[in-house]
DNA sequence: ATAGATGCAAACCCTTTGCACATTA
DNA sequence: TAATGTGCAAAGGGTTTGCATCTAT
């Protein structure tokens, strides 16, 4: 996992010179949790006893932008604020009018829609900002907060794990289900042995889940950051009630299942990517791996049954064979035997 | 429908005193159709021959925004922007970063998900807003857009009927299907009603919506302004679906009836009483009437048919009784027959 | 008569910049 | 030594305000 320093080594552009003052800002602000408006972070500087000028405060903070150190936020009033992506997802804010305190969320099917409406218009999105104004439960109850805050960065990783998880939870359902009602043995056995993996990953999940809340009371009581919706259930819980239609046969569920694997891996390799370097960056790339893996052993699968059933009986109406990974039609190996078909 | 100074009237604040320069600003803003920053007022107020200073256009825009007449929008260039409320309803932004063009949306859906979230957190929002930055068409082409920019208000009203007749389609194929499925003739007779109400319905909207696109011919043409995803294929359309499941009685598709209409009279009235006065508000407002109508029909007709098997079999299992339209349970009127229930 | 509206210029706030000086590669 | 960073103070842009002067009610 990345240190503050690589991180910034990281980020550092070429062709410039390094300097002791910038340093010393650039680490005085990443070890902020909130954020900061440029003269917050002047007195924060002042109070750690250097004598920085104003200006160079400013320059340092345009030098972090630019570099991806720090993101700008525009709270409307009327001044910047600036918060450094550490470990720290884009996202969106809860801005309380009375305190001036924000929280950070994400949501994945606002992120959806956001492209939907942007695709209507022939727009091209760069950047996307969502701010909720009001106010908060303690300007509204009077009493503080019964749950002090975590950095974010625990929250995220909690909440990559609880999606994970509850992916890996429909992906047994699925494969459970599938194998009971596979009647072609190979194909059972495909299905028994994707559902073990699911079993076994998904312990490593919750086992890993655990150590982490194990490590931090509070962490469970923290209010959500990631609110993926569309998610939440599991990407297999539409594929495990399809499995439900009367006459779903074992081409049918190789299928169901192959489109849950690739929206799954999709899914989370979007997400694991824009992420900033962080544990729930990895879980979400991890995780997306794996589902490649069960994307494609079902679709070797898949092939493998077309090919046997055209054996069989070699006038069989013709079948689509399933898109690759990344939603593009998969050139076909030499495995043979389906047809291209139209629908 | 009102008239820009009927607006004006109705958002005056008492208290105040009338003064011409003031007027005059307020009568020059409404006649603008996008964002203006206060410099481009001054400008357009000094063009249209009067002298009148800087620091009133500042306090009247001010005014206006405290009289609701007028909202401030950031587009987080250092300057605010003021868009007139008359019949423009509050929305969303897609911001062009090249051009400074800006285009308006409003998303349902994004608004129950920040509801959601909201209140997972437990804050109250007051506003929210959201800004897509990016490119828009015209930047990326090059060329100049195909269809002239109408305003916003009659894409809003175009909208609006599509939103309802979606709805009503969908009404009319769930009454439709009820109809033929049902076994009891009374409640047969109630959903061939509904049906021929719905038929009718339709008709009227569609003829309004011919009539508004007959006036206007690149009125179709314009981009979507309201993205009503989960409405956008009829609020009855998990309705129908869920009549085709094996075993749906009369009660049942009463039951699914009144569910729809609930959730379709909270929708339309949710967002007719949130948008300003308009053609698109009194769409959805008189829209949410009607479906509150066939919502207190088809409760009375579920009291009746409750009351009636319960006449035939006095010991049959109990029955909940329909929630009100607000979603409260319903003081039971003296109909009687339907007992108390759980689950 | 008096609260409220207007004009002018100055003040304001946050941010950027010009220029002399210091530092790093 | 040449390019880059820093400090200071001044400028900048957009917006607000104090105060004297009008003007509606």
């Amino acid at each position: 996992m990345l240190s503050p320093s690589q991180f910034i080594e990281n980020h550092r552009p070429a062709g410039g010179r390094r300097s002791g003052k910038r340093d010393f800002i650039v680490d005085v602000f990443l070890r902020q949790s909130g954020h900061l408006g440029a003269d917050d972070l002047v007195s924060l500087i002042r109070s750690e006893d250097a004598r920085i000028s104003r200006a160079t405060i400013y320059r340092t903070l345009q030098w972090m932008v630019e570099a991806g150190i720090a993101r700008r936020v525009d709270f409307g009033d009327g001044k910047y604020r600036f918060e450094h992506s550490y470990r720290h997802p884009r996202h969106f804010h809860l801005i309380c009018k009375s305190c001036q305190q924000s929280f950070e969320f994400l949501s994945s099917d606002i992120e959806a829609i956001i492209e939907d409406v942007a695709n209507a218009r022939r727009f091209t999105p760069s950047e996307s900002v969502l701010q909720i104004y009001g106010t908060c439960e303690q300007c509204q109850t009077g009493l503080p907060s019964s749950v002090p805050r975590l950095p974010l960065e625990k929250v995220f990783a909690r909440d990559a794990l609880r999606v994970a998880i509850a992916t890996e939870r429909s992906g047994l359902a699925f494969y459970t289900r599938a194998s009971r009602l596979a009647r072609d043995p190979r194909g059972k056995r495909v299905f028994e042995r994707l559902a073990a993996e699911e079993r076994e990953h998904l312990a490593t999940l919750e086992a890993r889940y655990k150590e982490l809340t194990d490590a931090e009371p509070q962490l469970e009581a923290q209010p959500a950051f990631l609110f993926f919706k569309s998610a939440s259930n599991g990407l297999f819980s539409a594929g495990v009630e399809e499995l439900a239609a009367p006459g779903v046969g074992d081409r049918e569920a190789l299928r169901i299942g192959i489109r849950c694997e690739r929206a799954s891996h999709r899914f989370f390799k979007q997400y694991g990517e824009r992420f900033e370097e962080s544990e729930g960056r990895r879980i979400f790339l991890e995780f997306a791996d794996e589902e490649r893996d069960h994307f494609d052993l079902l679709v070797r699968e898949f092939r493998a049954l077309v090919a046997r059933q055209a054996a069989k009986r070699p006038r069989s109406r013709s079948v689509a064979s399933p898109r690759g990974v990344d939603g593009a039609a998969k050139p076909r190996g030499k495995t043979g035997g389906a047809r291209k078909s139209s629908r």
